[in-house]
RNA sequence: UGGGGGAUCGUCUAGGGGUAAGACAUCAGACUUUGGAUCUGAGAACCCAGGUUCGAUUCCUGGUCCCCCAGCCA
């Protein structure tokens, strides 16, 4: 039973605003946001995130903005913006015409801060940073006020305008809530508002010098929008006694509730977007959508679909304790799709030549190939045969282990929609030993589609005709780290968990001659291997394709089992 | 050791005073011209200790462990 049903299974969440709908709160409306700050790129992470608001109010019959939470002029770029309203589309969501940004409520916040301080609930502070955190006082210990607490509504309204005015430098001065010193919630302990930066805002240019924090534009972002339920996740939960003060001293007519989840994490894996720019800015990976990162410019480019990721996302839940995703259960869901409209081809990464020396040198044979045995409606395709072919050198075994049904000396296997062949001979490396070339014989009788076809075999292998198989690329990835959770110990440190062979390029592969067309985006089942995704570095000479995923493989885990 | 959260199969996620459900993973079998897919089956969990109760995993009390917070980041 794939995805649909089940999308709409009920957590936590769906719970809350069942009921705030049931009890007529916010006249029964849901409206939520997804609320990136444009400096990074978004990944899986972000994903879930989308599929929770973006899905909580379709499923209510209300609306869900993308808002960017640009308050922080130093990190922030018009390409991050550009970038994540092009992944969120691509996800498949859509905001409408409700694009919005923290920076067009810079005035209004503003005047909100104003309103504050005329309330004598803000006063500017002079305390230089470094003094502010020692007033901040301990986890355990209360913090002491600043000198500056006291001073007259007057007089701060008066610093306050001549810190929007530019009259004083970077960290001169800065807006702080008036709440509490003692407060055992830190968060509480008069949290800053507005600080100075004398920079280039990518929006606002150099219409402000000074910009609110987090604290204090979120909730009144939020309430601007009429957002009734923003979600956000678990290291939030102890701002949410600010997001109310701010609110209810703001005195804002929308009031939206706060509701914490927690983030996704994923095993082999990294998700703060710290560390994905380490990896990026470091050179451990080849850009913001290297095929290996959770990034969804990653995902994308590795071939994973944008319903395999929401499918995904549904399935795994929403809750509020700490957790690692398996990374099987996103290869399950991306199998799971791409079964279903990926069509077949043939390659063969680690070719080797099989002569079938019964079977006339100059001859060639259009047979037909199945698209998709999912879906008839694929239709079929020719593939050429010939008296060359290559093989899958694993598929060939010169002393078969137990259980191995592929080919071997005297051995049978069929030649997928082909022959079946017996392997009379091997020629092997005079120096190394390994086989170059198997010889076989095969049977003619046994063609697909023939009668004698349907004689049983053991094991059916894939192969290209060598003359007509074309050279490609194939990027083979396993996971990036080694450890389940790189970042468990010490966060520095999780580089050292990189898996050296996280990449493998493959240049021996040779592929069925019509995929020489194949088109950049595109995605294909390669029989028994697994599905491929066609890498915008292909060129017209040679087709490069990024391994999405293997297929399940018995055989592997017969192979790797200790008692086999 | 201040405050805020969280503990259910290997991994996620439901549930709820009386047989603890699903997904992924695992194992076994069926089927198969992909050792794929599909189908069938199996094993597998309520953090601990008291208390209330006919009965507790659920309610109460007390512990234990894990996560987050001392940015003028979000």
């Amino acid at each position: 039973m794939s995805a649909e049903g089940l999308s709409s299974s009920s957590d936590f969440i769906r719970a809350i605003i069942t009921e705030d709908v049931r009890a007529g709160k916010f006249g029964g409306r849901v409206h939520t946001r997804f609320p990136p700050e444009p400096n990074g790129h978004l990944h899986i992470g972000h994903a879930k995130s989308m599929c929770l608001n973006f899905g909580v109010a379709e499923e209510f019959h209300g609306l869900c903005n993308l808002r960017f939470d640009d308050t922080n002029p130093t990190t922030e770029h018009m390409d991050y913006v550009r970038s994540i309203q092009e992944d969120v589309r691509w996800l498949g969501f859509d905001w409408g015409d409700r694009l919005f940004y923290a920076s067009d409520y810079f005035e209004q916040l503003y005047q909100y801060a104003v309103k504050l301080i005329r309330k004598g609930k803000a006063y500017v502070d002079s305390l230089s940073a470094e003094e502010i955190r020692a007033f901040r006082g301990t986890l355990t210990e209360p913090g002491k006020e600043s000198p500056y607490r006291t001073r007259s509504i007057e007089e701060n309204l008066d610093l306050f305008a001549r810190m929007r005015a530019g009259e004083f430098p970077d960290g001169a001065h800065v807006l702080r809530a008036k709440i509490d010193m003692a407060s055992p919630n830190i968060n509480l302990r008069d949290p800053t508002l507005y600080r100075i930066r004398h920079v280039s805002h990518y929006r606002t240019g150099a219409a402000w010098c000074i910009y609110p924090t987090y604290d204090f534009a979120h909730p009144l972002s939020d309430s601007i929008e009429g957002i009734t339920h923003s979600l956000c996740t678990l290291e939030f939960e102890d701002h949410r006694p600010l997001y109310d003060w701010i609110l209810d001293e703001c005195e804002v007519a929308c009031h939206s509730r706060q509701i914490e989840f927690a983030r996704l994490n994923l095993s082999y894996t990294v998700m703060s977007k710290r560390k994905l720019i380490q990896l990026v800015d470091g050179g451990y990976v080849r850009g913001w959508d290297d095929p290996r990162l959770p990034t969804l410019k990653g995902l994308r480019r590795r071939g994973y679909t944008p319903e395999a990721i929401r499918a995904f996302c549904d399935r795994i839940g929403v809750a509020k304790r700490d957790s690692i995703i398996e990374m099987a259960q996103l290869e399950h869901a991306i199998r799971e799709d791409l079964n279903q409209r990926a069509p077949r081809a043939m390659a063969v990464l680690r070719p080797l030549r099989l002569v079938i020396e019964n079977y006339p040198e100059d001859r060639v044979e259009e047979l037909e190939a199945v698209n998709n045995p999912e879906d008839p409606k694929m239709g079929v395709r020719p593939i050429p045969f010939s008296r060359v072919l290559y093989i899958e050198q694993d598929d060939f075994r010169e002393v078969p282990p137990p259980k191995f049904f592929r080919l071997s000396p005297g051995k049978e296997v069929r030649l997928r929609y082909a022959y079946i062949v017996k392997c009379v001979d091997v020629i092997k490396d005079p120096h190394t030993g390994n086989p170059v070339e198997v010889r076989c014989t095969y049977d003619p009788e046994t063609r697909s589609g023939l009668p004698q076809a349907n004689r049983k075999v053991k094991a059916t292998i894939h192969w290209v005709s060598a003359a007509h198989a074309v050279p490609a690329e194939i990027r083979l990835y396993g996971p990036l780290f080694t450890k389940a959770n790189p970042a468990e110990d010490d966060d520095k440190d999780f580089l050292k968990w990189l898996n050296p062979r996280s990449l493998e390029i493959v240049n021996s592969a040779r592929i069925e001659p019509r995929l020489a067309q194949a088109q950049p985006g595109s995605r294909y089942q390669f029989e028994r291997l697994g599905y491929f995704f066609v890498d915008p570095d292909s060129t017209d000479e040679r087709v490069v394709f990024n391994q999405t995923v293997a297929l399940r493989d018995a055989w592997a885990k017969i192979e790797k089992s200790p008692n086999k």
